[in-house]
Parts: C-alpha cells; structure tokens; sequence
DNA sequence: GACAGAATAGCACGATCGGTCGTACTATCT
DNA sequence: AGATAGTACGACCGATCGTGCTATTCTGTC
C-alpha cells in the first residue's frame, strides 16, 4: 500500500504518554509499556533502539498532543488578551481533557528532573522554555493592545501564572482538593486584575 | 553508659534525607543509602523492618529538620505579619540553609507521588495539610491585627503562596534561573500587598 | 507462489530491586 | 556463668530493569 506510516508505532507512543500522565517518566518502562499495548518487549524495544530515545519520542507525542488540544484551538481567539485567556483556560486540567488518565506529564517531568540526566532533561527544558515564551509573547501582545497595563513585567507574569499552574497541579493530583478548580480560577482572575486587565469576566468559554 | 541513642540509625537517616533531597524518594534504595553509609544493605535493613518504614522515618526526620531550620526560628519573630514574613523568609530554599544537597523533599514528593501509594503517600499529605493549617493560621493572625485585610481568605492567602513556592522550587531546580529568589520575593511581596500589607519592607530580614 | 524486508517474538545477559536467611560479634541482664 | 537482644555481615531469592542477538511470522511486490 502506500506510507503506510507505522500504526504500531502509534499505538506505542498512545499508550506510553498515558502511562507517562499516570506515574511519570520512571513509570514507563519499557516491560509496563508492551504489555499495556500488548505487545512483547523486545518486539516494542525494536521501534526504539533505546529507552532514551523512546522517552523522547513520548515527549514529542505530548507536545503535539498538547499543540492539538491546547495551543492551536486557543489560537482561533482573536489576539491580545482574549487569546491568553483562551490559551489559560484550555491549558489548566488540559490532559484530562486529552483523554489522559493522569496529570501533565511536563509539570511531573519538571520535578522528577530535578537533579541528573542529560538528553531527556534538555528536551523537557527546551519544550518548558518554548511554553513560557509562548504566554510572554501573549501577554505582551495585550500588553501592547493596552489591555493589560504598558509597564507589565511578562517575565513576572509568567513565573506567578507558572506558579499558579504547579500549585493547581499539586492541589488537584495530589491533595485532591475538589476546589482547585475555583482556585485557580480566583488566583488568574487576581493576576489579571494586578496586571491591569480592565474586565474580569469568568474563566468560562471554551465550547 | 548513658542513654547511646542508636548512632547509626542516625547516621542512616542524615544520609537518607539527603539522598531524598537529591533525588526524591525514588531514588531513596536500600542499596544506595547502605552505599552512602559504607554498611552492608542487610546491616542497614536490620534498622527498618521495611523499605516503607525507612521512607517514613526519613519523613519525619524531614519534618522535624524543617521544624528546626525553618519553623522554630521562626517563632522567635514577633506575632502577626512579622511572623509570618519570618517563616516565609526561612522556607524558601530551606533545605539548602538545613545543609541537604538537592531541594525540597515535601515538594519533590508531592509530584512523585501524584496517583498510587498508600502510607508513605497519606504520611506526605498529613504534613502537608499540617503545614498548610500553620501558614494560614499565621495569615489568620495578621489579618486579626488588622496588618492584613480583614476579610482575607486565608486558604486562597496560602494556595497562591504555595504556588509562588512551587514555581521557585522548579524555577531554581529544573531551569536553574538565578533570579528566582528575586521572581519569588517579588511574586510575595504583591501577595501581601493585595493581601492587605501595609509596609512593602525588604524581603531580608534573616539574622 | 516465491521472495525480500519489515515487524514481532524468543531467549539470554548483567545489573539492581526489596527482602530473607544463617551467622557471627558484642553488650546487657540475670 | 549463661541467656538474650541488638547490630552487622555475606549469600542468596525471585522479579524487573534496559539491551542485545537470533528466530519466526507477517506483508507487499514480482
């Protein structure tokens, strides 16, 4: 036939960044993974030719996934502050909403890197730092629309709404606090407000 | 002789918590620590009865390092907003100032922790909701002297604090940003402000 | 239907995991 | 003195880790 681009490979990766949602990196393994896809070990390790390599094919799996499901619907918003509104409200709680069966796997990534590692640490970094650029850029877009005050520091910005993210996380998956939601919700709205947002409508607007 | 508290169990623990600061509890094996201490792995066992009891003994000698380092000095400040800059000014980046290699223990945890586990995962959250209850009662008490807003939420007052503590552990750990202490003083200082603080002092006030 | 190549399976390796066993040596108590 | 308990050791268990090497099975083209 034609292409015939690897559904196994696929199928792999699927089932791997749900596993990389659920327990983390050290979770996927490369003996927890075949028999999820139900496959033999060796015959997964063979798409793979290191278990290295195969993390960082679920990172990239997770990127687009998260393009797919946070970043691109976001970018239908009209530019300026809407649009970071949109980008906030979709990324919050967005690997539920990517049919994963846990929490984000960068927001995991980022405290099980902490110390060592090399190659798998370098693209968590990179793909951290393009997010974070990602919201600077927006908020200095409504900045510059005057819908968020001239004098913003978006570096600021972006590290309290980082925060805001890690404690949702936190709040959500590990405490299991049924009002992490309204929190994090009250603590953007607040972050807007200080930021110079004119309007507080509610966070509520994705379809 | 006198009491000769096991001097070894001691020796144990030091070099565990350190290990759990370095590399989460993972990273916390019964070979590695016994490596660590220079003892044979069934010397060591013979301390524990379980890899689980180790774990919990290395969460509460974490607990009480940080009662040590960060909360009792803490309490020397005088009551109210004081007191509670004063253990905001000794938690962050405690575990270095308590002379552990890696960072913060209870934070690496609760993101390892995220799904599974049982006692080890129910140990973390009671002292986490412990340390939780004295911030906001620490808040509580400032805002009953009136040196913040009377009508302060308090558990939105720590939700957001802790935030801004997640957000410098991953910002100073993972991306290595040297202005994290700044980015976290900075994101602080406004928390008080819109909390209701008065006086916008330095951040430095640590002996 | 033959055949090449990809995909998968089978098997084995050294390392490490948490944990158990038997066995010492030492200190304390009776 | 004898008995007991604590501490430490080395050897070993079954399981799982990542990773090779060799078959076998499937699939598309001639």
């Amino acid at each position: 036939m034609m292409t015939s681009l690897p559904a196994a490979r696929d199928r792999i990766l699927d089932h791997g960044v749900d596993l990389l949602s659920r327990l983390g990196l050290s979770g996927v393994t490369l003996g927890v993974v075949a028999a999820e896809v139900g496959m033999s070990k060796s015959g997964l390790f063979a798409h793979f030719r290191s278990k290295e390599t195969m993390q960082l094919a679920l990172l990239d799996r997770t990127t687009r996934l998260a393009n797919a499901v946070v970043v691109a619907p976001a970018m239908a918003s009209p530019p300026g502050l809407a649009r970071l509104r949109a980008l906030v409200n979709r990324w919050f709680g967005w690997s539920t909403r990517a049919g994963l069966g846990g929490g984000c796997p960068v927001a995991a990534a980022l405290f099980e890197l902490d110390d060592l590692e090399g190659e798998v640490r370098g693209a968590v970094a990179a793909l951290e730092s393009r997010w974070r650029s990602l919201l600077a850029e927006l908020a200095g877009d409504a900045a510059a629309r005057g819908e968020l005050s001239g004098d913003l520091d978006a570096e600021q910005f972006v590290w309290e709404l980082c925060g805001i993210y890690l404690s949702h996380h936190a709040s959500r998956r590990f405490l299991k606090d049924p009002g992490a939601d309204a929190r994090a919700a009250a603590a953007f709205a607040s972050l807007l407000g200080r930021s110079g947002a004119a309007d507080l409508q509610t966070i509520e607007d994705t379809p």
